[in-house]
DNA sequence: GAAGCGTGGAA
DNA sequence: TTTCCAAGCTT
């Protein structure tokens, strides 16, 4: 297996991608870039990293930085708690440690947000730790040169996985290692219509010995998406010569906690929207029906039909927590993908 | 252990 | 259009 380890790694000396993080070793850079890429294509992610470390250099200024101005950074790019995580954990770095950047696995792992997965990584590309990372890529090239047909998402798979590692892992030069199986998984050893004829182990490689390449890597199949019915209630008013919308923080939720958005309702169905919608009332204003959406998550698929409702003066709303914003203010207020498409409609953005 | 958490691109 | 997937972590 020793050729593996100096094939792949003479292979990733040739081939890797110039990218912004592999001109540094500073812990707090890698981490972000961890972090961000964390479930997310270098396509998808690249121009965050850039606007991210550009907007917080250092940990201390992402540390005195608000959390609504570094949301508005991550808008956009999903599953905010990284985005949370990130801010939480720079002030306990700052707060806890005196500004040091932890160095060892354990103490690295302890980060809010930060997996064995970030903390294999951060440690092997930053403080050269002999800890082999096993993400995506990692699972699907180590699987297919195996031929190990376990599921790799269950912990089983995963023990195999990381055995499987073992024997041709260089603790030698660890984070050229680890990247370098991530890199060849994401540009070679590819999910759909993997480059086998541009691939440097058909020798060794089982599952290309047994054709079995397209096959692997094997995995327990994700839940269907439910589907949720939501009506929003997009209040306007004018106040003092300017137009004013009503929105609230998401605090308590868990799907795009932190984030700001209308007042919602929620119905079980399709079928009870029409019917709500249907109903003419006007109790305060204008009521105007707005394009619905149709918003695609992992594991939801939401159904949004936003109303507008147009007040004629300063009548109070009670909504809890809710707040009158101007259409600058707006501006800087983190939103989700779906509450943009709202705001894009109302020419707010 | 399983479910929840975003978004966009490719097939 | 639908499905899968992408440098995973938390609860």
């Amino acid at each position: 297996m020793k050729v593996v380890r100096e094939k792949l790694l003479e292979w990733y000396k040739i081939n890797k991608r110039d990218l912004p993080w592999r001109h540094t070793k500073d812990p707090y850079l890698i981490w972000i870039s961890e972090v961000i890429f964390q479930q997310t294509r270098i396509d998808q992610g690249l121009e965050y990293y850039k606007r991210f470390v550009q907007r917080f250099p250092n940990v201390k200024i992402l540390a005195e930085s608000s959390e609504d101005e570094m949301l508005k950074v991550w808008q956009g790019l999903g599953y905010y708690s990284r985005a949370r995580n990130l801010h939480y954990s720079a002030k306990y770095i700052i707060n806890e440690l005196n500004g040091k950047f932890p160095n060892t696995y354990d103490e690295i792992i302890k980060l809010k947000g930060v997996g064995p997965y970030t903390a294999a990584a951060i440690g092997s590309i930053c403080f050269d730790l002999p800890t082999p990372v096993i993400d995506g890529n990692v699972q699907r090239f180590i699987s297919r040169l195996f031929a190990i047909s376990e599921a790799v998402n269950t912990s089983k798979g995963q023990k195999t996985i990381s055995n499987a590692i073992e024997k041709i892992f260089s603790k030698k030069e660890p984070g050229d290692f680890n990247q370098a199986m991530m890199e060849y998984g994401a540009t070679v050893c590819k999910p759909v219509n993997p480059e086998c004829d541009n691939c440097c182990f058909n020798e060794e490689c089982f599952a290309f010995q047994r054709g079995i390449v397209n096959e692997l890597p094997n995995k327990v199949k994700a839940n269907a998406p439910k589907s949720r019915f939501l009506i929003y209630k997009v209040y306007k008013r004018m106040c003092d010569g300017e137009t004013q919308y009503l929105l609230y923080k998401r605090d308590n939720e868990s799907i795009w906690k932190g984030l700001y958005e209308f007042p919602f309702e929620e119905f079980n169905s399709k079928k009870s929207i029409e019917a709500e919608l249907n109903e003419p009332k006007s109790l305060y204003g204008s009521v105007s029906h707005l394009e619905p959406l149709k918003h695609q998550l992992s594991h939801q698929t939401i159904f949004a039909f936003p109303i507008l409702i147009e007040f004629d003066d300063k009548l109070p709303i009670n909504v809890t927590l809710a707040e009158w914003y101007s259409v600058d203010q707006i501006q800087d207020l983190p939103v989700s993908k779906l509450i943009n498409s709202v705001l894009k409609s109302l020419g707010v953005v």
